[in-house]
DNA sequence: ATTGTTTCTTCACAAATGTGAATGAACTTG
DNA sequence: CAAGTTCATTCACATTTGTGAAGAAACAAT
């Protein structure tokens, strides 16, 4: 999948003028191959990332020991598990990469510090986090009033590169179905 | 139900010296007799509010034009349409009270001046905001992974006191759950 | 108390989804 | 290519949940 560096990205798609040596100074280069995390669950999450190319799942593992996926995130993202990154605690859950993926990552004390610098980045830092949230309470209302098809469809139509990039077993997992309903569905929708 | 005034609330729970002046100079009460609304679908959202006394919930119509229910507030809880609020666009949803209640509320503009002159409150204001975000996560987990009997115990767990003040098509609403089957579900849990 | 109205419960049946097992397809690895 | 592994599909059946109708219970108004 196509690649869009992190300067790129604040040059084009946030109109911040800043010079590599900027970016260079507060962000490093971190490489991912498949299967490798991020963060896992109890570890304290230090670095916010942003995703120049690749693709990483948040995931956790329930008392029966299944694991559940919460979110996916694909180039251009910005990845982190707030409440571990915020508040410096065990995060509840982890990120590994399901494709092989390249990071910017910059430390909780050196985000504070590009703020100060480049107070554009932090108002638009606000913005992520809030489509975030309004995202989440997006969720929420679909999980309550839509059914496992209806879920799905919606799903597929907002996500078309997600299902062609991701197991069929993790998108269930992410919509609360079992893996055979979905097949079954998928099956019973088309014909 | 127990009324908590807003100055009580700041001193006592949040430990914010705050004269009843000063209150007095930004909020405004506003009494919502039971049907009575905050606000409506499509109107903007001028003001934050206080629930120093009754009940409200969120809520939404959906295509087939029915009613679903998002959300629910009582006494010390803070409410309002934050998307609405903050952007002051069209409200997604109405915010209705169920009870008789008693509000302090203040606008926006009165908001950020009170921000300036007592800064305390708006680092509270953004914990408050940071807890609606993770309980939203958390909600959107367990309508992931548990079962409509299973969301409905562990919200009675967790919501005693609302069990008894909100019809049980509310919850059930809440929940995304039949009315039927949560009955059903009450007389299977019991015996 | 009597009448309406609303809410809750129950029932029989329908529809949706979960589950375990079997099979086949796709992908790795040697 | 062959063997092994992982993933997706399908099937039969179990379980859960939805639905409409009927009645019971709770509540409100006169």
């Amino acid at each position: 999948m196509n690649r869009l560096s992190l300067h790129t990205y604040l040059q084009t798609e946030l109109l911040i003028d800043i010079n590599q040596e900027i970016i260079s100074q507060f962000f490093s280069t971190r490489e991912l191959g498949k299967g490798e995390y991020f963060i896992k669950t109890g570890q304290v999450c230090k670095h916010l990332g942003f995703l120049e190319k690749g693709f990483v799942k948040y995931y956790k593992t329930d008392d029966k020991g299944q694991e559940v996926v919460c979110d996916f995130a694909k180039e251009s993202d910005w990845i982190t598990q707030y409440q571990s990154f915020i508040f410096q605690t065990a995060s509840p859950l982890s990120i590994i990469a399901i494709e092989p993926s390249t990071l910017q990552i910059i430390s909780f004390d050196n985000l504070q510090l590009l703020y100060a610098q480049v107070p554009s980045i932090e108002k638009h830092s606000r913005k992520v986090i809030e489509n975030v949230f309004f995202s989440a309470l997006e969720r929420n209302n679909e999980l309550q009033v839509l059914r496992a098809e209806e879920r799905y469809v919606k799903f597929a139509k907002e996500n078309p590169d997600i299902i062609n990039r991701v197991p069929q077993y993790d998108i269930a997992s992410y919509l609360g179905i079992a893996p055979q309903s979905l097949s079954r569905i998928k099956s019973n929708y088309r014909g």
